[in-house]
DNA sequence: CGTGCGATGTATCGGTCCGATACATCGCGG
DNA sequence: CCGCGATGTATCGGACCGATACATCGCACG
């Protein structure tokens, strides 16, 4: 999982760890709390071992510049190589079970813009189907043993059915606009622009936003 | 966290791993998958080894029995021993900041049939100020940053900041009824019955189980 | 002027938990 | 009689976390 993360987000310039966690925490602060460094730092060796990212030069580049005397600072910045585009690309590709869990899910669709449709709409199905199996296990612990449970576990499993059915919707949704080629809820009316058959770097302008 | 489950499962009757599992899944289905063996049996060894359970004799007992000349299975009753439910008491009482995490907090809650009111209402408050935390983060993430990131991103954050809001309002919700001092959710019309103002040691009638 | 503190930054260690795998028994239907 | 799915115990490698350590930078406050 942090494996695909970062690869997707090397991608999309060079970083240092302790900035590729905070744009890891921003991107995916809807599913995980935060990466621990315990698992950033070794995980970016062993891409590294395993040719996928490489060190790059620590280009300052922003101005005139007076960096010739004073030290070196000791950041390491990462980007990624061709073989780790490749990688990336088979990942995406390849769906294990894993993909469907809570986080798997949630950073593979955290990298959507640089996914294909059809795979897009496989994984979206993916996922509704796990859910929908989730839900009718609550429904039959609510249904069929409700007696033997207290009231506080019969309310986590109301609250965890309801959280189930949510997504169920949110995901038909997703599915839809998918199938119908729009982009994500979002109306999007402006993107009409350039056309680029290939989707991996996503179209900069589609990004639009709305409630501020 | 296993730890804790497998505490607080056992209390209610001795169990061999396999049934533990089941157990577990079915408490704890709102909230994660389903408990690895790979961690189970280790930790009940670990356990074991503190003294918080004993293996007890596999008792037939349901009937007359020919248990004599049958090869005896290889099941492993583990029942909990009086330091094992100090342990528990001793972990109900301290929340650490795991206690607040989504597994954390499931656990936890999943268990308040056990827990005095006053630790319960300090749970909830506790989980809610994460979660409020999570919310104002994505809040921030959708307001200030929201142009530097991909409409599927944004979507992603924006279920998430859904699923935050409703999260709060549940919390908010069972904090009310704490404080005063009725049962869960549920109006629950019938119980009626009989009034016991604790709840620590749930009424044992309350829990209605068993099927061995 | 210094000095301390919060943000930036890299790194390791022990521990928990997962997923895959192996293996054995039981009861049942074909 | 055989196979197959449920029951049941167990281990191993790997992913990830939380605590911890340590060093530098800029700046606010005395």
């Amino acid at each position: 999982m942090l494996e695909f993360a970062i690869l997707g987000l090397l991608q999309e310039s060079p970083m240092h760890g302790y900035e590729l966690r905070k744009e890891l925490t921003a991107k995916l602060g809807a599913i995980r709390a935060a990466i621990s460094y315990g698992s950033l730092y070794p995980t970016l060796r062993r891409l590294q071992a395993a040719g996928w990212i490489t060190e790059a030069a620590e280009t300052p580049a922003t101005a005139e510049e007076v960096p010739a005397l004073t030290s070196r600072r000791g950041r390491v910045v990462y980007k990624i190589t061709a073989e780790g585009k490749e990688r990336f690309a088979q990942l995406i590709a390849q769906a294990g079970p894993e993909t469907y869990d809570d986080t798997g899910f949630g950073v593979h669709f955290a990298f959507f813009a640089r996914t294909d449709q059809a795979t897009r709409l496989r994984i979206l199905e993916g996922r509704r189907r796990k859910i929908e199996e989730r839900r009718e296990g609550l429904r039959d612990v609510l249904g069929r043993a409700a007696e033997r449970l207290d009231a506080y576990t019969l309310e986590l499993q109301r609250h965890g059915l309801d959280a189930c059915e949510r997504e169920v919707r949110w995901l038909e949704e997703l599915i839809a606009n998918e199938r119908s080629g729009r982009a994500p809820t979002v109306p999007n009316t402006g993107t009409a622009g350039g056309r680029r058959e290939d989707n991996s770097p996503p179209p900069p302008g589609e990004t639009r936003k709305e409630r501020p």
